[in-house]
DNA sequence: AATGAATGAGACTTCATTCAT
DNA sequence: CATGAATGAAGTCTCATTCAT
């Protein structure tokens, strides 16, 4: 599981060090999915790592601080990604738009796994102000990144009545919220659906950026 | 200890016994909002409610079915108030589509309380069937309701090109994504911004029917 | 083992509470003169208790307020103990002050046991502000009342060139070290010796009140 | 991290060895006295002695015997000083028994620390044989010398009716019951006081060669 | 119906000890 | 010799549930 640089001193340490962290952190990762928030213990990520019970307080200096971590690697995971997509993209404004939605129902990111944790966390976030933090952190960046993106393609379509920041903040609010449905109905809201509505949902305001797509909705999936 | 009307009859035990649960439901909404899933239990429920320990055992059969019964409520409690929006917005699909809108930013329904257990319900969910289903049923029998207005507005305003459908679950993806932003920024999303950014969104779809407001956000929170 | 008045209605409950506790707090003191502080766990206690696990954390907040408990249960036992026994001494002051002795020697208040205990929470009292604490109110209290008698007896021997003050230290540290020496010596330091080496002190300073026993030592446990 | 002196001959090693062993005592007596026993660790022993965490279980093949071997070294420490305060007194019994009271209030060996430190032992000695009995020898050996010099003294100046064996568990206890009130009121016990108070109690046995202080308290701290 | 004492399973955490490096 | 990661037993404490009153 671990792979250890067989040939070095001290990084060899470290990196072991890292590893379990990592391996720790995946662990809760798959037991809140699981299991959800509430009944995840420390029994239950160890047992998934296959490492001793102790270990977690060692790594990791309590649960709390473990969760922390989870939620912290999760919002890093995503914005490596986003950041990574938009460097792909090339130049213009509309394919970096249209690689952000993307990526946010790529499986990579959104997977059944990473939702019902995202919501796990965000379900306790209102009474943890480090959730709080976090979250807030991640999301006020992206929402800039995003605002910036549809000033730009405003201006080039030069489209009349577009608040860019409302724009942004609808798209956030649509991309969260189907999130959510997919949550609960998976089979439902998959990820061609989601895209579709993402782009019909551009497509009102930059209409000659984003065409809408009328093929009928067969072969979604 | 508890004063109750020692020649009452029947429905009077029976009123008295509802009322009990209501307090107790009341009282486990107040616990989640403040102190989240994980920190509630039974006893900062009985506290809230001030009751006995033993109390809720007798009045529900576990904590597992107080929690189920608290979802429903919070799901009934959301319904009527549609549906009674429904019926006061009087006959023409797009002021019901709006009544709609408006109550899901209701301060009743739409408040910092709701809101944080709703989404301690939704972060269990994915493990724990019963919530699943309660919230499935209530969102079908939503999105059904909003299809059939978005159908009536398409056919009464001959809009080309939009999927009723698609357009309902747009429409619930957004407001469910704004409750979510609502519920980590609350003084960002408020709930002026909130109606505006649906009804800029239908704009797009129904422009007709739902002009866009040019006016400047002053006086908007 | 408990005693309950059977014909009464709450304070039945008030006295199997007082009773659960004291029952604790018994065997507690069990637990520590038998296995030293380090290893009295709340296990060994509620073992000796014939109680259940959680019952301390029921009766007393935590394990650290059941030793604080406990030591006020010793504190209080002694202190009633020599109130107990000035009363019953009749007017004289020295006959006063060799009832405070005997008392502090006498087997309900000095035994393996209880000394046990009393160093157990002397060794951590050091770094224990509320044991300091406990144990500096009992100390001033017996300090003063012995410092009274003292000064009587001189007043009314009419001593020369004795300090009352300095004479009720030395008797209350004569006292101390007894026990020490007692409690890792019982039986060198028995209880008629223990007596006969406060009044042979005691002897040097008032002699007319406390004449010196020459008798030999036979017959002395 | 350590530099040893690479071309040293095994008495360096050894010598190195046993530095580390003190080192380790040492850091032992510290966090007991700061921590208490209870509270006292492997770790937060290692951490005073700037060693790494396994160390301890290399020197001291267990907790348990860290722990006999601080309480020897303390004994011995203890011992070496009287001994040598003895040789250094000259030939008088009356100066050697000052000598051996002043030393057992010289704050080499009667300090705080260390007096936090030999009551947490015998705070747990009641339950530890291995701890009575290093305290059982030790005092043994003490009370014989001083025994014995009790005796000579009583010969040289001819006093009527002294037990010299009274005397010297008399003395012995008094110093054990003001090192108990010093652990707890230093500031009330401090060292002229403690001697002040031995020495008035020798004074009742052997008043001409312990004449009675009749000088004020003031300046005597 | 209501109370609250009691239970005991199980959670989190600490820590002495081991051992590969 | 020394390090520090890893282990797992055991400790404290919480809490859902039961039940006599």
């Amino acid at each position: 599981m671990t792979l250890i640089n067989e040939n070095s001193g001290r990084s060899d340490r470290t990196a072991n060090r890292e590893a379990r962290r990592r391996q720790l952190i995946e662990a809760t990762i798959a037991s809140i999915a699981e299991l959800g928030f509430t009944d995840t213990t420390l029994s239950t990520v160890t047992a998934r790592a296959e490492m001793s019970h102790g270990t977690i307080n060692f790594h990791f200096k309590s649960k709390d601080l473990l969760f922390v971590e989870t939620l912290k690697y999760l919002a890093e995971e995503h914005r490596d990604h986003w950041l990574a997509a938009l460097e792909k993209a090339g130049p213009r404004p509309d394919k970096q738009l249209a690689a952000m939605i993307e990526i946010d129902f790529d499986p990579v990111i959104c997977n059944e796994k990473r939702l019902a944790v995202w919501f796990a966390f965000w379900g306790e976030a209102k009474c943890r102000p480090a959730y709080l933090d976090i979250c807030g952190q991640i999301d006020a960046e992206r929402l800039k990144e995003i605002e910036g993106l549809c000033r730009m393609i405003n201006e080039e379509g030069q489209y009349p009545h577009v608040d860019p920041l409302l724009v942004a903040k609808c798209l956030e609010s649509l991309i969260d919220g189907i999130w959510l449905n997919k949550l609960c109905q998976p089979e439902v809201y998959r990820r061609s659906e989601a895209i579709r509505m993402c782009n019909s949902f551009l497509a009102g305001w930059f209409p000659r950026h984003f065409p809408l797509n009328l093929a009928p909705c067969s072969g979604q999936s």
